[in-house]
DNA sequence: GTCTTATTTTAGTGTCGACTAAAGCAAGCG
DNA sequence: CGCTTGCTTTAGTCGACACTAAAATAAGAC
């Protein structure tokens, strides 16, 4: 949670989910240090969120899926059955809250 | 997004999901002072995610669902279509990985 | 009005972590 | 072997932020 809760680190996964990256190509995306993208991998690896690939003396980086399984069963738990159910819920508050306003406006507007 | 990613504003927000609480009662809930848990309190009320409702001198809060639609949204689309999908690939490859492990022991058994 | 209660806001402190720069490590090549 | 490439790790700096304590605000009771 800690790993995905750093804006550069959602950003790196982003870069890596479908195609894998050499560490330098994924500095490379971005302005800083080469050694602060690597730093910001070792949390990744760390976290189970990555994979990593060696060939010589580079390594390709990409997200892994499986490993973030516990993560969407965490953010499940957390937000309440499903975030499905959470947006739906969201939807029809939005719909009332509409209605209301517009009830609102047809009063005002009235005498 | 900011506002969830600090724990102590996550077990505040579980607190108060289904029953409102007054201000007081969330901060004797937490073994931190009053100051601290109404700026956390300020943070989920800037981000939208809290509802408050003036009762005197009291103030009561409550999470606000309708608010969380759009960290909702940003979660899903941050982690590609679905969570479901996302737990789905991940127990398949836990699956995948169970019976490699098997195939495997069996055949260290063998001879 | 003052006093009390309930909460917010401000000032100041300490900790955590993202970053830079430099040093350290491997793997291939002459 | 030394040298380069590709990446990791270490040391140190700086800003963000969660916290405490205290002052400020607001609403009722007297």
């Amino acid at each position: 949670m800690k790993a995905i809760s750093e804006p550069r680190r959602r950003a790196i996964l982003r870069l890596i989910w479908d195609d894998e990256m050499s560490a330098g190509q994924i500095a490379d995306s971005f302005e800083v240090t080469f050694g602060a993208v690597s730093q910001h991998l070792k949390v990744l690896r760390d976290a189970g969120l990555v994979v990593v690939r060696k060939d010589g003396t580079k390594r390709y980086y990409r997200a892994d899926r499986a490993g973030m399984g516990p993560l969407a069963s965490y953010l499940e738990s957390m937000w309440v059955s499903s975030l499905d159910t959470l947006a739906a819920l969201a939807e029809e508050a939005q719909r009332e809250e509409a209605q209301r306003d517009k009830a609102q406006r047809e009063k005002e507007a009235e005498p």
